[in-house]
DNA sequence: AGGAAGATCTACT
DNA sequence: GTAGATCTTCCTA
């Protein structure tokens, strides 16, 4: 099962624990899964870590989008993705950090060439290892028939939280998310 | 042209 | 575990 649009209607700390142990999945060639173990949750205009807190501009127009739909910016090198929140014009979203591989693992290798324990222990690193580039900005993942979708998965582990991490100006509420003791998270 | 960007890799102590 | 170099877009001047 598909995760609805509506699940990511709303305020993006309540998306990012519950999207926790959700697939992500991807279809191409071959297909692709990880397990979702790590996210961050980005307000937009009154966070100073948000890529839309100064403003629109041509590449982060796509916080602006539908609830459910791609985000994908580059930083310091890499491809980070997120998903938006809430609803149209109103720019928020979550940053997945991290996921545990389940299907595809060969294919994550080839593109990565390390073990597995560093193939998506990163935002940057699952991205790379998925193949996830900013062609992606705007599918909408609560469509079937898109490349790119989350499907629902089981949740019995213990979550955490903390602050973001490598933030400078953070806020003061907990918006990292991630599951306790999970190898993939990242440190 | 220059710099910043909420990451990663490598090479150490 | 920490430190420093390097990563590639896009924004501002």
């Amino acid at each position: 099962m598909i995760l609805p649009k509506k699940f990511y209607a709303r305020d993006p700390a309540i998306v990012a624990k519950e999207i926790l142990g959700n697939i992500l999945i991807k279809k191409n060639q071959s297909i692709l899964k990880g397990r979702i173990v790590e996210t961050e949750a980005y307000y937009g205009l009154s966070d100073p870590a948000s890529r839309a807190f100064k403003g629109r501009t041509n590449y982060n127009k796509w916080m602006w989008g539908e609830a459910g739909t791609l985000f994908i910016y580059m930083v310091h090198g890499n491809w980070l993705l997120n998903i938006i929140t809430e609803k149209k014009d109103i720019p928020s979203g979550i940053l997945i950090r991290a996921v545990e591989p389940i299907d595809g693992i060969e294919e994550m290798m080839k593109r990565r060439n390390v073990n597995i324990k560093n193939l998506t222990s990163g935002p940057g690193k699952l991205t790379k290892a998925f193949g996830i580039t900013k062609e992606h900005n705007g599918i909408e993942v609560y469509n079937p028939s898109s490349e790119i979708v989350v499907e629902k998965g089981e949740i019995k582990d213990k979550i955490k939280t903390s602050h973001r991490i490598g933030v400078k100006n953070d806020l003061p509420q907990h918006l990292r998310f991630y599951i306790d003791g999970n190898q993939f998270v990242s440190r």
